[in-house]
DNA sequence: CCTATGTCAGGATAACTGAAATCG
DNA sequence: CCGATTTCAGTTGTCCTGACATAG
């Protein structure tokens, strides 16, 4: 008899509700240091699998390849990576983290920490570890999405109509 | 020994990639009957808790009244809600569900339950369970979004720089 | 005078599409 | 010729801001 109400019970709701509110708190938090969600992405990535091609970055990280070049580009230019062609395939980038790239993730490292610990406050240790067993779970079920696996049929709302 | 790798720790990450993938399943379900989220949390709250002002229906669907307007625009042009002004405060809308909205209400219920389940088809009764309540857990605490509770400070990567 | 409501126009951003140039 | 990679340009969907008219 808890609930008679539609909305407050649908998972796909909370998912994204609690999406919503994760992402300002890590976006606030990465902002105060200058940094971005999709840098922590890639400086993670890179530290915790070695240098790798963009498009290998994107298989990774998630991020389309066509965002990540500006995003090197940032990092580059921040001099926290470095993106130089690969001699054995130069079709592709070699992207590997600098030391400053290091200094920086460990210092990312803390606030996504911290962000992390906001985030999930209200919950138990136990709750915590559940949670995230159970995403886990989720996006591995789910797979990734597929090029050209959107929504394929119309029917959204449009303002001008 | 399981995780090194950060990102698939990430409590935020995984929060994002899950709620991704619901709206897209959800969204690809509703889109085949011609509705879309927003659509289903008008008729859910007006069956829910009987007639609101657009104001009040962007406070419990967390919809942005300027949103709300196209959006039960089009509702009121399929016939579903009954869109009229307020006799007793005339800055208002009284928005109200048609027979029609009540019969495409059930519709769309069923369409949503199929939905969830294939969303959670991974996860023990009991495991959705607990999903579904720590995440109301973390939504309950972290409220709804203030209005000028962005990030406010710069550091997003731009495509041009 | 100040606030609430509905409405409109438009901005910011994440995620994506499409296509071109280059190379294997 | 086909496919992979990087790059650029542009689109879409969601959420949001700002302004305004009207009403309490």
């Amino acid at each position: 008899m808890v609930e008679d109400v539609r909305l407050d019970g649908l998972a796909s709701r909370l998912l994204g509700l609690a999406a919503r509110h994760a992402e300002r708190l890590v976006g606030a938090e990465l902002a105060e240091v200058d940094a971005h969600r999709w840098h922590y992405a890639v400086l993670a990535t890179l530290a915790d699998h070695g240098p790798a091609s963009q498009a290998g970055l994107g298989a990774r990280t998630g991020i389309h390849a066509s965002d990540l070049v500006g995003l090197i580009g940032e990092l580059a230019g921040r001099g926290e990576v470095n993106r130089a062609p690969d001699p054995a395939d130069r079709r592709r980038n070699v992207v590997d983290l600098t030391d400053a790239g290091r200094q920086r993730l460990r210092r990312l490292d803390a606030v996504l920490a911290r962000a992390q610990d906001e985030l999930l406050a209200p919950l138990s240790p136990g709750r915590r570890a559940e949670l995230v067993r159970s995403l886990q779970i989720l996006v591995e079920h789910h797979g990734r999405p597929e090029p050209g696996d959107r929504d394929r049929l119309s029917g959204r709302p449009r303002r001008t109509g």
